[in-house]
DNA sequence: CTTTGCACTAACCATTTGGTTAAACCTTTT
DNA sequence: AAAAGGTTTAACCAAATGGTTAGTGCAAAG
């Protein structure tokens, strides 16, 4: 990809609004984050609000098809959850700050245009779908009852938490960060084993 | 308690700070919140950055002695695990922009005064004796292994993750507020069942 | 009745912040 | 070389926002 002063300007926004929330992003930061003046954000990107969609948009789409591409196909249910956790701890290993961010937001209501991003997404998971083949292997005996809605939001909320409470972890309970990170870097294994047993019959 | 101006701000600053998070929020917003003029805000709290740290204070003043509260005392692991999940679990039920708040406040880094929080704390969770109790477990074979961080990362996760993404799973999976809401009620009892069987030698 | 002191308000102030504009600057085309 | 057109900048603007102030109201103390 070039890198053209609009593509600069999009690098920045996505690191000032993903580290600060819209609210907490100040269009001279990011600027300054690309180097350039003040006014070119506004003449690639209109306003404040536009440039914001953007990222949130490019945000997204780094998270959903992940989602949809973990759980169509033919594996069991246990092999997709385990590629959901591993495709989202990789992600978000690379951008620590990405789920707050997206959760944040979401919960501003900041997002009307959620609806013209589904119809945008190239791939969105198809949850009925994999909630029918949890409850088909269930019945099967395969693996034990739980709802499927609360065995994904078991499994996400293991995976995407340690990153959003790494700040909690290293501030309030004086773990020492390169402590947490080395931790990290098992997590996807450890999530697996412990969902592998929780779901044994 | 009685309902003088002075506790009416802060309950009206806590619903704004904790909805719209310190940068999103308005002084005036809270002024109104609380029926009254904004130089009251002032009077009684000398400035946002203050009002704000009396309600981060307490905000993570309910949450931090419930840890201690369930992780002292003579219980197994597993019991109290399931003490921490049920008393967090009611306790976010009450207020479910509290975690999203302070995992987003925290990760602002706006909080040096963490530290001076600590020692305010009446009753701070001892994470290394709680540590400790769950490797002993493991060595005598009552519990499966894992790093106890990780099982701690996992508990909460699962307690935290469902109430900071209900807007996620509202408006793009596009699941009615009063169906997530009614699934919570069993949310409780889920985790303690799943933790159960992943925790079985 | 007057005074004192706290609670409260309307109006105001200074700064920040998102956004605009007019002119300068290239680069390409003619 | 001149014109044209997109790109960039410094300076500027209006609205929003945290904070202040001078003064009003009112109850208790003298």
């Amino acid at each position: 990809m070039p890198e053209t002063t609009e593509t600069t300007i999009l690098a920045a926004a996505k690191k000032v609004f993903i580290k600060k929330g819209y609210a907490g992003a100040r269009m001279q930061a990011i600027a300054d984050e690309a180097g350039i003046n003040k006014a070119m954000l506004h003449y690639y990107y209109r306003s404040k609000e536009k440039l914001f969609r953007v990222v949130f948009e490019q945000a997204m789409m780094g998270l959903i098809p992940k989602l949809d591409e973990a759980l169509s196909g033919n594996g069991s249910v246990v092999e997709k959850l385990e590629k959901v956790v591993r495709a989202y701890v990789a992600h978000i290993q690379e951008n620590e700050h990405l789920p707050l961010f997206v959760l944040h937001e979401i919960a501003q209501n900041r997002i009307e245009f959620i609806a013209s991003m589904k119809s945008k997404a190239a791939r969105f998971p198809n949850f009925p779908q994999f909630f029918m083949q949890i409850i088909q292997e269930q019945e099967a005996g395969k693996i034990r009852a739980i709802l499927p809605v609360h065995l994904l939001l078991n499994i996400l909320g293991m995976v995407v938490f340690p990153f959003i409470a790494k700040p909690v972890f290293c501030n309030v309970i004086e773990i020492p960060e390169a402590d947490f990170d080395s931790l990290m870097k098992d997590r996807a294994d450890v999530i697996v084993d412990f969902m592998k047993n929780a779901l044994t019959p």
